[in-house]
Formats: structure tokens, C-alpha cells, sequence
DNA sequence: ACAATATATATCCTCTAAGGATATATGTCA
DNA sequence: TGACATATATCCTTAGAGGATATATATTGT
């Protein structure tokens, strides 16, 4: 998961929350974009510790599209392989804003929960 | 997943983070319980939107147990049925220092990310 | 001219944990 | 004695994470 190597292993519960969708509209709305360029740009947003799996990032791509939050065309101009070049749509940027939301209200239960470990007694853990 | 409703039906992408176990370690920090009662008192840390499903509280429990995190025994006075009583072991402190540490940096992601969002500019989604 | 590498997208498979349903047993209260 | 609250436990299904792999096209070096 999400802490240091040896003791991760034995520990499986609780899975990173890695923000890949968000990280993707956030990303659109800055600017039109592809995949392998997504990829990235979403490293600087930090939910993700290890290297994104390319696969992962189209799959939601796909889904996203399905979903009406993007929409996508080819690109063949330009060097290199064809891209598929995304957009954001309104619905896109509806979603992003739930999101933002969400992580409003998350960012704040962190807080207080550590501030609540902070503020422990040294002594604890008694009947 | 996250979001209101209506929407949240077509977005499956992306499960919430509700930290179960570092929520079932802080409420066994400040005093030994047990599974029914930790139910109760988890809620408060704000992370979790709907009602747990007990079941999933007892294999958090069990599987930690197993994890050497937290220990227990039955109880068997007092009124009601048989309880069995959890507390922290040494080492579920040094997880739940983990999970605090991991917990900070996710905070301070959160942050930055919100704050990207709001600074925004108006017209975005250029080329 | 050819090999190696970087760019770019896409599909597929496995495995784990979340979510939920359900079972069981005991004590309390009306 | 019937209903309800307390308390623990097991089981099943499914979604998505994680990873491996396939495919194709440009670019760069020799």
C-alpha cells in the first residue's frame, strides 16, 4: 500500500488514494492534450508514488469518453506516432468540480484526524 | 463512488479512501474496545460517507490480529453477548505512525491540487 | 541501410479487497 | 414469548488495480 516497503507486504488494507481521474480533468482543462503526454503532466500533481501503468491511463481515457466527460479525435499531423488528442467537456468540468468538492471535505477529516494523533497522551491505550 | 448521486452511477472510477485501518488504530490508541463498539466510534473520524457493513470491521480486526497490530480476548461478564476486546500492539503503533505520516503528505497533495484548481482561469481548454 | 530506442495507443489477465448479504447466538424489554 | 438490540462471523460476487504484453510509427546513431 501506501507506507514503507517491508512492513507494506504484510499490510494489504487500505489502498492509496491515487486521484487519477480528477488528476486527468485537471489536467484537460489546463489544456488540451494525449495519453502519453497525461501521463506526464499528472506525475506533478504527486497522488501517484510509483510510475502510472500506461494501460491504466487509457482505460480510463476510454471510460471517460463513454462517460461523456471527454471527447477525443485523431491527430496525424505533427511527428511521431498518431495521437488521439482529448478534450474536456462541460460535463468534464462539472465533474472535476465534485471532485474538488470531495477532496475539499477530505483534505479536511485528514486534518483533524491528525491533529487528533498529535494531541494524544503519551500514555495511552488504558481500559 | 464519491460525488452526489445521480452521476455517481455512470463513474465508477475512483473508490473513495476511508481509512478504515488507521481509523480502527486511533480508536484502539485511546482505549481497547471492541468490534461493535469500534463501529460506533469510527464514524466520527468523518471518512466514512455511508454506514460500514460490520463484516467488513471484523476482517479488518482479524486480519490485523494476524498482522500483529492488535491483539484481543473474549470478554465474557458483563451484559450482552460474549465481546471480544482489541488492543494495540507496539507495533500497531508504528503502522498508524505510518499511516499518519502518509496521511500528511496526502493532505498537503490535496491542498496543492485545490489550489491549482481555484486559480484556474476562466476561459481555460485552450489549445 | 539497419538496429536500437522513443513515442504512442491498446488489449488482456489475474488477484485482491470492497461491498453486501446472511447466519448465529445472547441478552433485554414490553 | 415475541420482538428487538447487541455482538461476532462467514460467504459470495464484482469492480478495479496492477501489471504484462502487443502493435505500430518516428527518430537517432553507426
Amino acid at each position: 500500500m501506501v507506507l514503507k516497503k517491508a512492513k507494506s507486504q504484510r499490510l494489504s488494507q487500505g489502498k492509496p488514494e491515487r486521484y487519477i481521474q480528477p488528476s486527468i480533468l485537471m489536467s484537460l482543462y489546463v489544456a488540451t492534450s494525449y495519453g502519453y503526454e497525461i501521463i506526464k503532466r499528472i506525475q506533478d500533481y504527486g497522488f501517484l508514488e510509483k510510475k502510472v501503468p500506461p494501460g491504466m491511463i487509457y482505460r480510463h481515457l476510454r471510460q471517460m469518453e463513454d462517460a461523456g466527460l471527454v471527447t477525443s479525435e485523431w491527430k496525424i499531423e505533427g511527428s511521431g506516432p498518431a495521437k488521439r488528442i482529448y478534450a474536456i467537456t462541460a460535463e468534464g468540468k462539472e465533474i472535476l468540480a465534485m471532485w474538488i468538492y470531495y477532496m475539499e471535505g477530505q483534505a479536511e477529516n485528514l486534518k483533524n484526524f491528525i491533529n487528533r494523533y498529535h494531541n494524544l497522551p503519551k500514555t495511552p491505550n488504558g481500559k
